[in-house]
DNA sequence: TCGCTATAGGTAGCAATCCTACATATAGGA
DNA sequence: TCCTATATGTAGGATTGCTACCTATAGCGA
């Protein structure tokens, strides 16, 4: 997966996340990756910045707590987070359907 | 659409834009306008640099002509542009998969 | 003639974003 | 003891598309 596809993406994939409840970084890293194959594998100086900039945005909401001898920081969506998610679904849908149609090759030959 | 958005995916957008004949910067990016309902509308300010780098990677290539009294850089297809075509639909085809899978929300609900 | 718009090309510098590389710390297994 | 997995974080770099600006010609309307 080349890294440059992602940008622009990256906080809708985050959000959709945290959408079945609150996780902590870590665990939303993981379960990115294991949601697509590993071929969506962040690194953590990608997970963590973007997080901070998500709790920045009042999307998510973070706490810390401690699980196991280790810090963990928590983070849930916000209203105004689930609205985003929303959009951002949106967005890609209109993203997507535009891409396609200038792309060419047929509109959606999905061939995997 | 929002311009993030469009990060790393441009440069297909041209090469596609390309590939049923040679075509001059202007034309390429009104192409792009009409193919996609106007929602793909890039300032001059994109298109240029970004055929600069495409010729500067061997993708396109370009001649000076002069077409009404105006000055025209007329780029085409490299072979290497072709391939390089047809890569970035593999891997818009594969970026989209995976986006909505983690993105959830269904698969391919398409509901324009 | 003057001004505006469309056509056609261009650059400089900014802002955003994701990545690489590194740092810290605990738990647990080899 | 060392290594790995878990868990969080920052600094700095590279890329990229955009904003704002510049130059120039053709053609139309006032």
């Amino acid at each position: 997966m080349r890294a440059e596809a992602l940008k622009g993406h990256l906080d809708g994939l985050l959000l959709a996340a945290l959408e079945d409840g609150p996780q902590h970084g870590y665990a939303v890293k993981e379960a990115l990756r294991d949601a697509t194959d590993g071929k969506i594998d962040l690194p953590t100086g990608t997970v963590y910045p973007a997080l901070h900039r998500l709790e920045q945005a009042g999307l998510i909401k973070g706490s810390w707590s401690v699980v196991g001898g280790r810090r963990r920081r928590t983070y849930e969506l916000t209203e105004k987070g689930r609205r985003s998610l929303a959009g951002a679904r949106d967005h890609w849908q209109e993203f997507a359907a535009v891409m396609s149609a200038a792309l060419g090759g047929g509109p959606w030959p999905v061939t995997n």
